[in-house]
DNA sequence: GCTCGATGTGTACGCTTGTTCTCATGAGCG
DNA sequence: CGCTCATGAGAACAAGCGTACACATCGAGC
């Protein structure tokens, strides 16, 4: 046997688009494991590359993080503005934003881990606090298209709470009860 | 000179409450230099004692950190509930909720950093979660003495919030704003 | 078809980490 | 006093980390 019949890794010798595949791997393996286990290593198993790869097309882990945490925000904030860009008004905005978080956010713990990795991450690296302001003044900008900036500043912090409360507490609350407390602050 | 004038470690044989004075060290590690930073190194220098010295009084580091934690949570949440039962009615525990955000929270950064420090910690490693639900626990229930335990939580979701943007964003709520938003959620 | 620069690969280095281990010490008790 | 054992001290270890680097490989332009 000169070459054998199922090599254990397929050789990807000139693999476009790896840049690409490597900051969803590095998502996935937050959202998995948290940004601490993020390591250059724990990503290149995960995407079958070897070490060198990653710091090869990122200067730095910091480089690669904030690639996927950007990515990811640029994902989920282009996807809240289009729904409240369609509300006609007020109320329908409000009934998209308890959808948005009940269903997308409360429904799938993906993005609900990524969320709070965020807030874990930027705490404590300036390079990644660019990207959580970011988030936060997109989300802001979304609800000030039927809320005045006070009002939706504080939405926001209310949602960003429902948010972590969810993600860290046993009992989260369920959608009526997000939908009442949201009508009482945005009236 | 059989003794050196100025010994650079008091030899500090048989130090008894060391394990305390850890507990507060570490805290203090993790308010300043975050919880990704608080080693068993850090600790060690911080309080002036050997670095063996952590693994005697505490079986792991997490143990450390969940005792360290733990206190805080314990004096904060006796601080609230304190004020909270000392208001005669419910606009006053609302306002005094208000102090509590905009005077103690907000105005020392070290409280507001420990919050946001042990989300960080809980977000992934269980044996933290603990310290985690009790504080939401204990800042439910203090609550509970002037809301309904529905608003309770509603109130404690947005305060949540409010310390995560305090936090993170660059200009945070004012005192006027942030007791509007919270009469009206309370209303 | 050859060269050259971009891309891929694998190893190594220096460092920090949590934890363990052995030995020294001295306070409390008989 | 003398014993004993909880406590203190400091060195050591294996593992994992980010990053750097030398070498292989291949596509594209001449």
């Amino acid at each position: 046997m000169s070459a054998p019949a199922t090599p254990a890794r397929p050789a990807r010798r000139h693999d476009p688009g790896r840049r690409d595949r490597l900051v969803d791997t590095a998502l996935d393996v937050i959202a998995e494991r948290g940004v601490t286990a993020a390591t250059h290593r724990a990503i290149a198993r995960a995407a079958d590359v070897p070490l060198g790869s990653l710091t090869y097309h990122f200067d730095s882990l910091t480089d690669l993080l904030a690639a996927a945490f950007s990515r990811h925000v640029d994902t989920v904030a282009a996807r809240f503005d289009e729904r409240m860009r369609a509300a006609p008004d007020r109320a329908a905005a409000l009934e998209i934003l308890v959808e948005h978080l009940t269903g997308d956010l409360l429904g799938s713990p993906r993005d609900l881990v990524l969320a709070v990795e965020l807030y874990v991450a930027a705490a404590r690296n300036p390079a990644l606090r660019a990207v959580t302001q970011d988030w936060m003044s997109r989300s802001r900008r979304s609800l000030e298209r039927h809320l005045d900036p006070v009002n939706a500043r504080e939405v926001d912090a209310l949602v960003e709470g429902l948010v972590l409360h969810s993600a860290l507490s046993t009992d989260p609350m369920d959608a009526a009860q997000i939908r009442s407390a949201l009508r009482r602050l945005a009236g």
